[in-house]
DNA sequence: CATGAATGAGGATTCATTCAT
DNA sequence: TATGAATGAATCCTCATTCAT
């Protein structure tokens, strides 16, 4: 059965910024991947920057709800850590390509004219990190994390890690960049993590 | 007295990247306010591609070179980390406009074609990546850094909290981002700080 | 009514490079001519070249389809000759400007990939020769034609002299450029033609 | 010992027209291959075109000249036409390339503005017919050469049978497109050269 | 005479967007 | 809703020409 005509747009838009760059991807071949006209596309998008956006942004909300859902029974707080990495990293992984334009299409420092796609992504973005900010808040609860930095910033730093698992590690074997490593990683630092003679 | 014809070329680009995206902003621009002719610029750099890789890689040779220098006599290790993050906070900061539009143009997926590009600095990039896991290697040997993760990927990740610095971190204030705040959230981790037998 | 936009197109290419030159005549003004947007011009050839070229060739393989038509019941060899001569000349007339291009734009010893005009035309001009040359077997069967020169050369001489007569003897009076008077020196030469009463 | 410089630019000129066209020959490859500076062009050429045209007709006068020359004692008429031909053939040799641009550049209907090169063409070329012309008329006065067609018009149609076994006979065997072939044809026509049954 | 760094006018081509059907 | 033919604004790059040295 056909996808609607919106999801198809969405997904061709997706498959193709996965190997093209914002402006070498057309709406021709979009809509041709698609499998439709040129002119439904502004039918469901205001513009080629609006699909962009919608693409990458669908399924957010439900994965920042799923952030802030209660832990299940018995898991402590490191488990809900990695599970919170899980779902991040999930979301992110295949709309890594939607995101890096998104990114790119503009600077804090951009006039606001330009700026428009950052400007929606900084919107939404608050609401994951607030979701993330919340998690680590149960961690200072039960004094796992350090209560010392803003959990703000915690949360900043983790969602820094899990990109630069995903953007810089790619070349590393697996096992060196596994969810669980990012977390200790996370959690105790790079310094020497047990002191030995205890 | 004026600059050198390519380099006030370079500062004009960086300039005007800093507030327009790559394709807003046109060579009939940075050759106005560079002072110079449309065509002078092809004296110097091959395309605008090429214009913006320069720009943005100069200096980055001595940079590099800066942090393979032997630590000053009776600098710790974290006193070296500390000038590593300075040393690279530096280099980045005025160009952050120019390595967006690097990273945006091109992924590790993309046509070998299209990532002219993000190719080039990855080529380049590998020289930094190497200097600070070799700065790292020298806390390995002195157990202030675990060495059970391999020091390029603790070198990534360091990175990384400094590109989130940079980039997520700005609307908090000045004290709350500290570099001794990164060094010290990458030695000591989220975790609860403070020694267990406290 | 409105022609059709691809004929329009290349009505206005011919009539514009019938006084300008290939690099003097911009694709805005022929598409101002034509009254289509600039972009309408490559929804119908693929970039300036094929549009000379298209408008060249219009119609010739109609063309060479008459000149192998049968001849008419009793129409003798020369009155074929000069039937030919007409329908060559008719063709080439309105467009001398644009095979002059296409002539101009490459060489036999060019590489190959600047002569992609010249290519083409190579490629189809072969179906012309071949038809005269058909056409002066005929001759050569009723012993009208000289058999110890190749068709195919003579086909060539033929052409040419019908070239000549087109791009360089504009400047004499008709009478003395008449078809009738090509057929005439092509069949008896420049030499004393036949001592008549002798 | 190095030529004068001006012969070295025209030489350097003629030898890239060879395999470039007009507009994808830079002034840079010409000073480049004749080893002088950019600018040393412009002592010796007014502009890009008066190289081309200068090139071409580099000893265009002193081949005129020769065509003017009294033949050889007891050199008959036949003999004169050969020599004649042979003597074009040889002057056009080299320059093909060089004439096809000035060919090319213009058309009589041309703007006088653009005609500029085939202008000054057309005033030197008078001289090479009138030569031709004058060549042709010595058969006349021996009645070796019809009297019924204008000197001048066989003229241009004798050397557009050159340009034809230059421009469009190459690929035939040598043999088949001699000089002697030509004159041969040139003279008695492709008809039945010789009544067999005389 | 000779040079070559500097210039900037000029044009083919692409592609987001519209709108008549 | 859906379409895709038509549009034309927008920009990178080339290269003939100049002129300070």
């Amino acid at each position: 059965m056909k996808l609607d005509k919106k999801q198809r747009i969405m997904q061709a838009a997706e498959q193709l910024f996965r190997t093209r760059r914002f402006h070498e991807t057309t709406l021709d071949e979009i809509a041709k991947a698609a499998d439709v006209g040129k002119g439904t596309i502004y039918l469901y998008f205001s513009d080629k920057e609006d699909l962009i956006f919608q693409a990458a942004v669908e399924g957010f909300d439900a994965m920042c709800l799923e952030l802030r859902q209660a832990p299940p029974e018995g898991e402590g707080f490191r488990g809900t850590l990695l599970r919170t990495c899980e779902t991040l990293s999930v979301f992110f992984r295949a709309r890594r390509p939607l995101f890096r334009i998104i990114l790119s299409e503009g600077d804090r420092d951009m006039e606001s004219a330009s700026g428009g796609l950052q400007q929606r992504w900084r919107g939404r973005r608050r609401t994951m990190t607030d979701a993330v900010s919340a998690i680590l808040a149960r961690g200072v609860a039960t004094t796992e994390i350090r209560a010392d930095v803003p959990n703000g910033i915690l949360a900043e730093y983790l969602l820094g890690m899990l990109r630069t698992r995903s953007w810089e590690l790619e070349d590393w074997p697996a096992a060196q960049r596994s969810l669980a490593g990012v977390v200790d990683l996370f959690m105790n630092g790079a310094g020497r993590s047990a002191p030995a003679g205890k």
